[in-house]
RNA sequence: GGGCAUUUAGCUCAGUUGGUUCAGAGUAUCUGCCUUACAAGCAGAGGGUCGACGGUUCGAAUCCGCCAAUGCCCACCA
């Protein structure tokens, strides 16, 4: 294959599409159980709300990265890949688009809207799926999982069964979070807080049998309807005129009691507190403390019941600016404040959420959460960055019961059934409900028509909670070979907005029912922001398509893109440009293959040029190799890229290519010709992980490979212990000495082209002078007694060297420059002298470093020498 | 209100055990090159009181304290 018939640039989209089929084809993602050491990571499953976005695409590299390597060291690896039927997140998207299409979710029955809700699904299923294997991610395919699929739904419904019977699950009357929009409940972790500029209304209250009123304030008027009591605090002078009165409520003219509670701060507004028990946490509290009635004025829709007498059916908010009118008429507002307040707001639907007391279903959390807090304490389970450990402490001490139900149908069906007179029993199936039933009621004559299963959906996290366990079918069958083979996982890759949602809970799930971790390390990306922080969403309209990147830049630069921008834990901010520099790196791979594939190879002798760079790249190597493998010991997936990267563009490309470079018409010696083979072959499977394809694609023509070979499944190199310091510390004075060179030619405007003569003055040995010949295109080096003529001096380390053409080069700004660069080194001097004689540190100092401080001494004496010598030379001249 | 993190070149960020890769990379900028692998490239250059102040130390970008700005998490002040 003649170089020069391959096409200069690289082509991704043909080349992934090929190797991807060809992985899959010959089923190289496949994992089954065997005798090496597994390595399983579960995808965390995205949702079927639509599309993936750029978060996705930067988790899921990481963990193919990580997948990819492990195979590479030799593990059995397991990548389960999956989707999430994201409960309440979904059904928000589906009713939104039947509204589009004229059709409200109540004039559908459950099982037409559940009809609705699987073509949903299997449409976005499908496109995800498509998508991640785009990005070419490794994952064994044969395991694609789905939270509500047969298997998995069994499996929820085993474990809420489980807990029930433990009872650790309750069913139970409490005030919740309630989505007036999606009219569920949902978690506290479903709150999200924001802050609200509102108003903040001073309201009179009649006192009774008195022309003198109690002044509340509150920001929600709305809620009045729903007062049973005033509250003061008991120390609190100023409203001491109230103990033991009663007060009217507005409108309804209903009679309350003034009670008296520490809770009330008398600081704030009046130090006077209305109780709306149905509608605020706190007031609930009180009620229940003092035995205050409670009065619900609103629909599951927020909008005032018949208790909201005049406003009955009207929003909440209108219902507001309403009531401020009506008693501003009735001279009852005495005043209204600005103010600021955080507001809770549903995740999904984004709407206040109102507080209302309802039966829902929990879980005791307190005894599950606390091997998941130890685990996570001691290092069982590893958090990278570890400063996640103190939220997820913080979180854990202070966890509440879990609300796993909502009031939706896209879900999994809570398993209770209710009887006639309202007990219920919990069960699998309608069938063993029955058989319970009958036995709990001594009635025999009940019937299936007499069960009424809960409406009720459990939490969509109530899934996604077991997914370790549930994608290799650990509940179904405790004792499965694949469970007890691939599970606890290795690691697991997510964002750190869900560790409260999904990584916590799926800890305390594991150590619940399989009492292990469910895995060992815990990687949190940072979050995929734009150019000016916005988080990346598709409701913003500021994530780039994907699939339209790779297509345009192939998956390898994007993959490389994204992570040479992302260092652990930190948010990564987004331009498009990584992709670009990506996608030229990944250019320049592939001309390097054209440049191996050209070489004409004969059996020639090896020049000494050659010999010196191949030792010395070789430690250059060696030296990234054990780098990276630090690197990824601490996650450092970033810094590990970085590391290859710069060893590719810069050691292996810009200087032991270009050495080892044979000239125009000339061939290479077969020696050097294989080891440089070795060499790439060892940087594309360094780099394998990381870029997938473009590896496959020059590793499968570097060599003729056997059949059913694959980089995938050769081996990361490992360190050579062989490695040359003094090499590497001459390659770099020569470099060095090469860089400076180049300057001249660049400032003096010598042609690149034009062989030039390096005149060294005195008898200093210049090591690796063919290297140095080499790549600054001299004709010669010559050592000289004195200056030449015309010629710029520099000074690398002890040497003392010029460059000598057949023009007079030399100028007063160099002069100045030398003359500058001799004050500094007399300044350095005087910096280290001082040090020296400070008795401190040479009594407290290393010896080592002592030792250092005085060789540069010595050498910074030696290049004042030089210098010097230099200077005066050319004042002569 | 409590907690965590960040602040280093115009921009985006590395910098592990205090000294020996210590002030670094990518990108942008400027200069010169269409050099037989690559212009999606090569060579070279400029650019930073390491947020402020104080402390510990022989020695601080690094450790401690305090302050400032920014971001995130948690929390029932109506």
């Amino acid at each position: 294959m003649r170089s020069n018939q391959i096409s200069t640039k690289y082509n991704p989209l043909k080349v992934e599409k090929k190797w991807y089929n060809y992985w899959m084809r010959k089923k190289f993602f496949k994992s089954v159980p065997d005798a090496r050491q597994p390595y399983s990571v579960v995808i965390p499953p995205p949702n079927v709300t639509g599309v993936l976005h750029m978060g996705h695409i930067l988790n899921n590299t990481i963990q193919d990265i990580l997948v990819r390597r492990s195979r590479m060291l030799g593990k059995n690896v397991c990548l389960v890949p999956g989707t999430d039927h994201a409960s309440i997140a979904t059904e928000a998207k589906i009713i939104a688009k039947l509204s589009k299409e004229g059709i409200c979710k109540n004039d559908l029955t459950r099982e037409q809207f559940l009809e609705y809700a699987w073509n949903w699904t299997r449409k976005y299923k499908k496109i995800i799926l498509e998508q991640l294997k785009k990005i070419g991610i490794s994952c064994d395919w044969d395991r694609t999982c789905f939270t509500m699929d047969k298997q998995r739904s069994k499996s929820v419904i085993k474990v809420f069964i489980h807990l029930y019977k433990k009872k650790m699950i309750y069913r139970s009357f409490r005030m919740i979070n309630w989505d007036p929009v999606a009219k569920t409940a949902i978690s506290n972790e479903e709150v999200i807080y924001k802050e609200q500029s509102g108003k903040l209304y001073y309201i009179k209250y009649k006192i009774v049998g008195e022309n003198n009123y109690a002044t509340i304030a509150t920001t929600r008027p709305e809620t009045i309807f729903g007062d049973t009591a005033v509250c003061i605090n008991p120390n609190d002078k100023k409203n001491e005129y109230l103990k033991g009165k009663k007060v009217v409520v507005p409108f309804v003219n209903r009679e309350i009691p003034v009670i008296e509670d520490d809770y009330v701060e008398s600081e704030f507004g009046t130090g006077c507190l209305k109780i709306t028990p149905a509608h605020d946490i706190n007031d609930y509290i009180l009620s229940k403390k003092y035995g205050l009635g409670i009065l619900n004025i609103f629909n599951d829709d927020a909008t005032l019941n018949k208790y909201g007498l005049q406003y009955e059916g009207k929003d909440r908010f209108f219902v507001r600016t309403e009531i401020e009118k009506d008693l501003n008429a009735l001279g009852l507002i005495k005043e209204v404040k600005v103010y600021k307040n955080k507001i809770g707001f549903s995740e999904r639907t984004n709407v206040p959420i109102e507080p209302r007391l309802s039966v829902q279903w929990f879980l005791a959390m307190k005894k599950l959460a606390k091997p998941a807090l130890e685990a996570v304490m001691t290092d069982k389970i590893q958090f990278h960055p570890s400063r996640f450990k103190n939220i997820y402490r913080h979180w854990m001490e202070n966890i509440k019961d879990w609300n796993i139900s909502r009031q939706l149908w896209w879900g999994h069906r809570i398993p209770a059934y209710f009887l006639p007179e309202g007990d219920f029993v919990v069960a699998e199936t309608q069938k063993k409900a029955l058989v319970l039933a009958r036995k709990k009621t001594g009635n025999s004559g009940l019937q299936l028509s007499d069960l009424q299963q809960d409406e009720s959906s459990l939490d969509t996290w109530f899934s996604s909670w077991l997914w370790p366990i549930v994608v290799f079918n650990g509940i179904n069958k405790p004792n499965n070979k694949e469970i007890n083979y691939y599970y606890p996982t290795s690691d697991l890759v997510t964002a750190p907005d869900i560790i409260f949602f999904w990584v916590a809970r799926m800890i305390i799930s594991g150590y619940e029912l399989r009492q292990k971790p469910c895995f060992h390390n815990v990687y949190f990306t940072g979050i995929v922001r734009d150019k000016l922080g916005n988080k990346m969403s598709k409701s913003l309209g500021n994530s780039p398509e994907p699939l339209d990147l790779i297509n345009h830049y192939g998956a390898d630069s994007v993959r490389l893109g994204l992570m040479l921008s992302s260092s652990i834990g930190n948010d990564i901010f987004f331009n498009e440009i990584c992709c670009e520099q990506g996608r030229n790196f990944n250019n320049k791979m592939w001309n390097v293959f054209r440049l191996l594939k050209g070489w004409q190879v004969a059996d020639t002798e090896q020049p000494e040029s050659s010999t010196i760079s191949i030792l010395w790249f070789r430690t250059q190597l060696s030296l990234t190799i054990r780098r990276m493998n630090y690197s990824f010991s601490k996650y450092r997936i970033s810094e590990a890229l970085m590391n290859i990267y710069k060893l590719f563009k810069d050691d292996f490309s810009s200087w032991y290519l270009e050495i080892i470079k044979p000239k125009y018409g000339q061939s290479m010696d077969r020696k050097t010709y294989e080891v440089t083979l070795d060499f790439f072959d060892s940087l594309l499977r360094l780099f394998h992980p990381f870029i997938p394809f473009i590896t496959e694609e020059l590793w499968q023509f570097l060599k003729i490979r056997k059949e059913n070979e694959s980089i995938m499944f050769s081996t990361i190199p490992k360190v050579n212990f062989s490695e040359n310091w003094l090499i590497t510390e001459k390659m770099e004075e020569a470099k060095e000495i090469i860089s400076n060179i180049r300057a001249v030619r660049l400032k003096k405007n010598i042609s690149n082209k034009e062989k030039i003569v390096l005149q060294i003055i005195g008898s200093y040995k210049l090591d690796y002078a063919s290297v140095i010949i080499n790549m600054a295109n001299l004709s010669d080096i010559e050592m000289v007694e004195k200056r030449p003529n015309g010629a710029v001096f520099f000074l690398v380390k002890t040497t003392e060297y010029a460059v000598a053409i057949r023009r007079n080069i030399y100028t007063k700004e160099d002069l100045d420059k030398l003359k500058n660069t001799l004050q500094y080194y007399r300044d350095f001097l005087s910096h280290i002298q001082v040090k020296l004689n400070n008795k401190n540190f040479v009594s407290k100092a290393p010896v080592k470093i002592i030792e250092f401080e005085k060789k540069k001494k010595i050498d910074a004496e030696s290049r004042i020498k030089s210098l010097e010598k230099i200077i005066t030379s050319l004042n002569n001249g």
